[in-house]
DNA sequence: GTTGAATCTGACATCGATGTTAGCTTTTAC
DNA sequence: GTAAAAGCTAACATCGATGTCAGATTCAAC
C-alpha cells in the first residue's frame, strides 16, 4: 500500500510515517518513480510504534526494541541483549508507575463529573 | 513549610512549583521576606498535580478542574459546569484508551525481556 | 554583624515528535 | 495528452513543561 492509504488505516500523518521511516522505525519498499510502498504488516508495526511513544520510550530506544519483538507473521528476528533488556525493565517499571498514576486521575476526574452530575442546582437525581 | 521542604516531600523541582503557582494550580503565603510558605496541604495537591500533567492535561484544564476536586480536608469548593464536564469527559475517556495502550506496551516489553531471559544462549532455564 | 544556606525574580535554553509550507515529481483517471 | 490527486524532499515552526544560570535578597546560626 502507498502512504496515503496508511495514513487512513493508522491514523498516524504522512508527516511522522516519515518521520519514523528516518528514525529507522519504518521501511519501505520504493516504487520506480521513488514512492513508498508498505506491506501489509506495515499497519500493525505503525500502531506499536504510537504505542510506545505514547508510552514514552523515544526513537532510539524503538529502534533498538523492534528488532527484538514477535512481528504478525513470526518470532523476533533478534534477542534483547543484557544491556538492552536493562534499559527495558526500567521502562517497564515506569510504564507500571504511570498506569497506576493514570488510573488515579481517571478516578479523580470521574469524582468531579459525578459530583457536578449529582449536584442537586442541575443533577438528574 | 517552605519549598525546599516541598521540593524534598514531592520531588518536584523549585521551578515546576514556581511555574504551577504562576499558572494558578498552587497558591502560598508569604514571608515578610517574600519567601513562599506552603500548608501541610501543599504536598497532597502537587503530586495530583503532577499526576494531571502526566494523564496529559495542560495547565489550563488543571486549573479549571482543581476548585471542583474534594480536598483531604473536605468537599469541593466549586462545582464543574456542563462545559467544563463536557471537556473532562473527553479527557477521561483519553486517559483510559491511554491506560490500555501503556499496559499493551508494557506486555510487549514483558516479551521481550522474557524472551531474552529464556533464550538458550544466556537464559536461566 | 557576619556568613553561608535558602529563596527570590527574570530571562534564556531545551527537547522531540509533529505541523506546516513550498516547490517539484509521479501517479491515476479520463 | 492533460489535469487533478497523491507523493517527495527540505526547511522552518511549534508547544509547554522543565532546566539552568545570574544576580540580588532573606533567613538562620553563631
Amino acid at each position: 500500500m502507498r502512504i496515503g492509504e496508511l495514513v487512513r488505516r493508522t491514523g498516524v500523518s504522512e508527516r511522522s510515517l516519515r518521520y519514523y521511516e528516518q528514525q529507522g522505525l519504518l521501511v519501505s519498499d520504493r516504487t520506480p518513480g521513488g514512492h513508498r510502498e508498505y506491506p501489509e504488516q506495515a499497519v500493525e508495526r505503525v500502531i506499536r510504534i504510537q504505542e510506545l511513544f505514547a508510552a514514552g520510550l523515544n526513537s532510539k530506544k524503538i529502534a533498538h526494541l523492534l528488532p527484538c519483538m514477535r512481528d504478525a507473521d513470526g518470532g523476533p528476528s533478534e534477542i534483547a541483549t543484557p544491556r538492552l533488556v536493562a534499559e527495558l525493565s526500567v521502562e517497564r517499571d515506569r510504564i507500571d508507575r504511570m498506569i497506576s498514576e493514570l488510573a488515579n486521575s481517571r478516578d479523580v476526574l470521574d469524582e468531579v463529573i459525578n459530583a457536578a452530575s449529582h449536584d442537586p442546582r442541575r443533577g438528574h437525581s
